[in-house]
DNA sequence: TTGTACGCGTTATCAC
DNA sequence: GTGATAACGCGTACAA
C-alpha cells in the first residue's frame, strides 16, 4: 500500500506538504497543491485512517448501540431507516457508522467502555427503551456524547433525544377523522407504562377539547399491542350503547384485530367506521382494507439524531435538547 | 486516558512486559501476569485500538455493505437477525461492525477501496442482490475478503455464499401438504428472474416428481410478489376445471391476496385450501388466518456467513465454498 | 523471563 | 510556503 511519504517522494516535497494539501490547509501554494494532487490520482494513494486517528485521537466513528436481543429496542422496519438516515449524514463528515450491541460482553467488560476508552467510537445513538438510569450516568462518566432515539423525559438528567411528535399526530389524526365527518372518535391503546403512548393519549385529549367534544370515558381503552387485544377491545366498544363511529389505535397491531372485530359484526369500513392506526407502515398496505395512518419519517428522525450527535461532538458543551419529528396522515381506504 | 506507560510504571514492569501480559504471551512468568493485571485493574486500563491496529495492520472490523437505498438489498426483517449473527460472532473474535451503504459516494471515491485503504474494515458482507460482475471483480482484485448473503450461482467467478435451502424448504413444504391429506398443490409465485424463485420451484417439481405426481402445468403460477398479484392468480386458480387444494406462495406478499381470493369465493382454509407461505414472518402471524410458513433461520444466516468470511480473514487462501441453511416448517393456521 | 529500542503512517510543532 | 522532526500508543526483534 502507498503511504504518504512516497506521494511526498514522487512529488519532490515533504510529507509535511502532502498532509497539508490533502486537509487543504490555506499555507500551501495552489501550484504544489495541484503537483501534490496529481501525484497522489497517479499513485492511487488513500491516506491510512488508523494512523490519521491515533495522532488526531479520533476514531471518525460513531456507535449505533442497540439492544439486538430485544425486539422493541428497536423495532424491525424502524431500525432499517433510521440507520439509513443515520449513515446518510454521516457520509458528509467522511464518518464510519458501527452497530454495536449493549449486551455484548468482551471479556466481562461492558460494550460502553471498551467503544470508548479503546477510541473506536466518538459518539453513540441509542434507542431510548435501553438507556437506562444507570446506563446515563456511565455514559456521562464517560464523556461521551450521545442521543437517544426516543423522548427521554422519564430520565431525570438532561439528554438530547429525537422522537416524533406522538401528540401531534394523534391530534392529526382526531381532526382528519373529524372532517371526514365521524363523531364518536375512540382510542384505543392507551398504555401508561410507555412515555409515546402516554403522549398519544394527551393529544387525543387535547384535540377533543380544542373542538369543544366531550371526552367519553368509554372510549379509551387500554390494551396491550397485540392482534387479540385489539380484536377484544373493538368488541367491547361494539356493545356500547352509544358506540364510537371511528377508532384511532394508539399502537400498530391492534388495528388489525380491531379491523376483524368490526367487520366480523357485519360492519363497513369505511363507511361505518374510520380507522387510524400509528406507524403500523409495514403491514398497512398489507392488509384488506388498506389501513389509514400517522405516517412518521423514521429516516428524517435518523437523520436528524446523526445531526444532533455530531453538534454534541464537535462543541463538546453544545446543549442537550430534544426534537420532535412532526407526522402526516397517510390516507388509505379505512377512512372515507 | 491512561495508556502502557502508565500501566507498565506502576506495575513497575517495561511496556513490553505489559503488552505481552495482555497478549498472553507463554513467555511471561504467572507472577509477573498477576502484578500487571492487578494494575491494569486497578487503572481501569483498556488498550488503545487505533494504536494496535496501526502496528498491527489490521483493524478488527467487518464491513455489512448494504445498498440501503434499495428496500430488496436486505429485505427489512431480515437485516435486522441477519445482523444480529453477525454481530454475535464478532463478538467472540472482539470485532467491531461496521454497516457502510454501497451507494455512499466518498468525495467522488467509491466505498469498497476507501474502506479498505484507509484500513477500515478487513472483511465484507453483502448481499448478492448487490453484487454485480463488476464488484466482484473490484472485491478480487483489491483482494479483500467477502461473502455473499443469497446464492450467487448466477455469477461466474468462485464466491464465497451462505443461502438458505429454498429447494429443500419447497420440498419440505410439498411433503408436508401431502402428509396432510393435500392432493393438488399449486406453486404461486414463479419468477425466473430469481435465483432463490428458481431454487423453489425446482424443490417443487422435484417432491412431486419424487412422489410419482404429475406436475400440472396449470397448477405452477408466475406471478410478481405482491398481493394483489396473489390475489388475481388464485382467482384464475379457483376457475380450473380441476382446482388445486392446496397452494404453496414461493414468495411472501402473494400469501395475503391469495387467502382473500379464497375466502371471498366461500371456501375455508384449512379445510378446502392449504397454504404454506415462505418466510413472510413478519405477516404471517399478523393475518386472520396465522399462515404455515417455510421457516428461515435468518439470524444462523448472519452467523454462518460471520464465520464464512472469519475464515477467509484468518487464511486468506481458505477457498470459496456455498453453504445452505436449513428450513423448517411452522405451523399456523392455514394447514389442517 | 524481561527490557531496550525501533517502527507503524500520519499530523503537529517549530524552524527556516 | 515549506521542511525536519517529534509524537500518538502499541507490538516485536533483538539483546540481555
Amino acid at each position: 500500500m502507498v503511504n504518504i511519504k512516497q506521494v511526498a517522494k514522487a512529488a519532490g516535497v515533504s510529507t509535511s506538504t502532502v498532509s497539508r494539501t490533502i486537509n487543504n490547509s490555506p499555507s500551501i501554494s495552489q501550484s504544489t497543491k495541484d503537483k501534490v494532487w496529481a501525484e497522489i490520482k497517479k499513485l492511487d494513494y488513500k491516506p491510512n485512517n488508523i494512523a490519521k486517528a491515533l495522532i488526531t485521537n479520533k476514531s471518525y466513528t460513531i456507535t449505533l448501540l442497540v439492544d439486538i436481543d430485544d425486539e422493541k429496542s428497536f423495532q424491525n422496519p424502524f431500525f432499517y431507516e433510521i440507520m439509513h438516515g443515520i449513515e446518510k449524514f454521516c457520509q458528509n463528515k467522511d464518518f464510519s457508522l458501527m452497530v454495536s450491541n449493549l449486551n455484548t460482553k468482551l471479556k466481562k467488560q461492558d460494550i460502553i467502555s471498551w467503544l470508548v476508552n479503546s477510541k473506536r467510537t466518538e459518539g453513540i445513538i441509542l434507542p431510548v427503551s435501553i438507556l437506562q438510569k444507570e446506563l446515563v450516568k456511565e455514559l456521562k462518566d464517560i464523556g461521551i456524547p450521545f442521543v437517544a432515539v426516543g423522548e427521554a423525559n422519564s430520565i431525570q438528567e438532561n439528554v438530547s433525544w429525537v422522537d416524533i411528535d406522538n401528540q401531534k399526530g394523534t391530534e392529526k389524526a382526531v381532526y382528519y377523522l373529524l372532517e371526514q365527518g365521524y363523531k364518536n372518535i375512540a382510542f384505543v391503546g392507551m398504555d401508561n407504562s410507555k412515555d409515546f403512548s402516554k403522549k398519544r393519549l394527551e393529544g387525543y385529549i387535547n384535540a377533543l377539547t380544542q373542538r369543544n367534544i366531550q371526552v367519553n370515558d368509554n372510549y379509551i381503552v387500554e390494551c396491550d399491542n397485540n392482534k387479540e387485544d385489539g380484536y377484544k377491545s373493538m368488541k367491547k366498544l361494539l356493545q356500547d350503547e352509544q358506540r364510537p363511529d371511528a377508532i384511532i389505535c394508539g399502537n400498530d397491531s391492534l388495528s388489525v384485530g380491531v379491523i376483524k372485530a368490526i367487520l366480523e359484526e357485519g360492519y363497513s369500513i369505511p363507511e361505518d367506521f374510520g380507522i387510524v392506526s400509528f406507524d403500523s407502515r409495514q403491514i398497512a398496505s398489507l392488509m384488506y382494507p388498506e389501513i389509514t395512518t400517522v405516517d412518521v419519517d423514521v429516516f428524517e428522525m435518523g437523520y436528524q439524531s446523526a445531526k444532533m450527535l455530531f453538534e454534541l461532538i464537535e462543541s463538546k458543551h453544545a446543549t442537550d435538547q430534544g426534537l420532535l419529528i412532526s407526522t402526516k396522515i397517510i390516507e388509505r381506504n379505512t377512512t372515507r
